[in-house]
DNA sequence: CTCTCATTTCGTTACATGACGAACTATATC
DNA sequence: GATATAGTTCGTCATGTAACGAAATGAGAG
């Protein structure tokens, strides 16, 4: 394997980045809420409730660990749980959280307001819209 | 429920709880290291190469997560991997973990360092001893 | 080209965390 | 009881991290 080259303890790296991007709450919610579909970034703004700049550090952390993917289109930034391959790997500890968090009140909450969100798609309306529509 | 007394979200606080336990490469290698059965406190110290205070520490932090037990045997404390209830729920992810870092250098080492540990119990021989018997 | 909007990057601040040694607790041995 | 040993608790220090706003980036719209 090619693996060989690099020396040491990839593997403990690449774990170690997972377990450190599920260390933080917000993170958590960002990939529940993924569990139903791609959303994009405003979305993710609107149910988590944080500044902008802190909801993209947030993905970029769950990206570097493989956690979610993304696709840009348009001026809109769509994330999602990843597929294939790369859901293989993460697949247990995903099905560990979802179970774990199966009766979690803050979770139902996010899914209700995820829903809300979806209401008004970003490809349809501005945010400032969005936000009338939604109100 | 008699869960429905405490409010809200301790299914997230219990999860967080969890994942930030994880987030630590040194108690991830604490993990690994009692996958093949307890150990002493003394002995954990030996493999991780850490003050006795900083294990204390992070053994402490795994358990208030569930994710060790421990037993006192005279002088000495014990900590394994939990087994029936509390096992269940943390069963995927250490398995998760154990596949993710089956392929890893260090805890390859760690669990060499481990059987040179466990010549010499602590049940029969002091640490000074121990040194010498095992170096 | 200019302007706007969605997102990212950067810099700052407040707080959390991991490491250690010193002091404390508890148990066994003398 | 006095002493030694295993572990824990506490205080401190250095580092890591999450939050924000301001500025930069990049892709449409006018």
């Amino acid at each position: 394997m090619r693996d060989s080259t690099n020396g040491k303890s990839e593997a403990m790296r690449s774990t170690m980045r997972i377990t450190k991007a599920l260390s933080d709450i917000q993170r958590v919610r960002i990939l529940m809420l993924l569990r139903t579909g791609e959303l994009c970034v405003c979305q993710i703004i609107e149910v988590l409730g944080l500044a902008p700049s802190t909801v993209s550090k947030h993905l970029s952390i769950l990206s570097a660990a493989g956690l979610v993917d993304s696709r840009k289109d348009g001026r809109w930034a769509y994330f999602r749980l990843p597929q294939g391959e790369a859901l293989k790997v993460i697949k247990p500890v995903l099905k560990w959280l979802d179970g774990a968090l199966e009766s979690d009140d803050s979770v139902a909450k996010d899914a209700k307001k995820r829903e809300a969100a979806l209401v008004c798609p970003p490809e349809s309306l501005s945010a400032r819209q969005r936000n009338r529509c939604a109100g």
